[in-house]
DNA sequence: ATTTATATATTACACTCGTAATATTTAAAA
DNA sequence: TTTTAAATATTACGAGTGTAATATATAAAT
């Protein structure tokens, strides 16, 4: 059961080298933390193997290595991560939301594009 | 120093009854979440004195009871949630959000309306 | 003034998380 | 084949969280 599985902050980061380019070892993941971390390699794989645990990666042997890869896609998890954060932190409600957050972004004039696209879309789909 | 004081996802149910309304007594922040929640009033207890350690709800005494209040707004809160989501799910890309937020929310026309409107204004002011 | 009820404080306990250290297994080198 | 190095597994440990139970102080009732 997979299903509801938490990620915490330190595993994410794990998370994210494997979505990018899976399946990795543990010495290819440690060595892709190398600058953008402090971490020590057996904090790594202390997060590794928790996820593994989760079963939020899958492990499979590679001659004498063992490699991991996501079994849940990035897009599923950040769709649950902002399910549950909008539900914590604006109750859930779109409306306040919407009004809320967005209202306040500086957008620049393509990304309002990239939006206007958007939601021409999915007012077809209504 | 109440200065990134972390309020959890139990906590931050109490301080959203004392936003909306304050200052109020254990008593009656025990009474305003007995529909929504099944928390057994020891746990409220809790989560109240705690908030009250970490420099979130201050406290003043009225009577023979006390009364607990926000020392931090909403928004404030708010913000620092967001900042810390974004870091940890969109590697802090705002613009990534929005978009991947819209792309996968099923809008109501009149949200879609809304939205409209507010990126028509964005792009007045850009 | 003593009992009782209610408010407040202290303590508990298992689980997660960040952050590793230590131990063991297995493969490579000598 | 024995030694050594590298990979993998097991254990650790304190802070934070969810979820209370127990203990104490204080006020109200008798």
């Amino acid at each position: 059961m997979s299903n509801h599985a938490k990620i915490s902050d330190a595993e994410w980061v794990i998370m994210e080298q494997l979505w990018k380019n899976s399946p990795l070892t543990s010495a290819e993941i440690i060595d892709q933390l190398k600058d953008s971390t402090e971490w020590n390699p057996k904090t790594i794989h202390t997060l590794i193997n928790r996820l593994v645990k989760k079963e939020v990666l899958g492990v499979k042997r590679e001659g004498r290595f063992k490699q991991f890869y996501p079994l849940l896609s990035a897009e599923e998890c950040r769709k649950r991560e902002t399910t549950s954060f909008l539900k914590k932190i604006y109750s859930g409600s779109r409306q306040m939301f919407i009004l809320n957050f967005i209202k306040n972004e500086k957008l620049t004039n393509t990304e309002i594009e990239e939006l206007r696209k958007i939601l021409n879309q999915k007012k077809d789909e209504n």
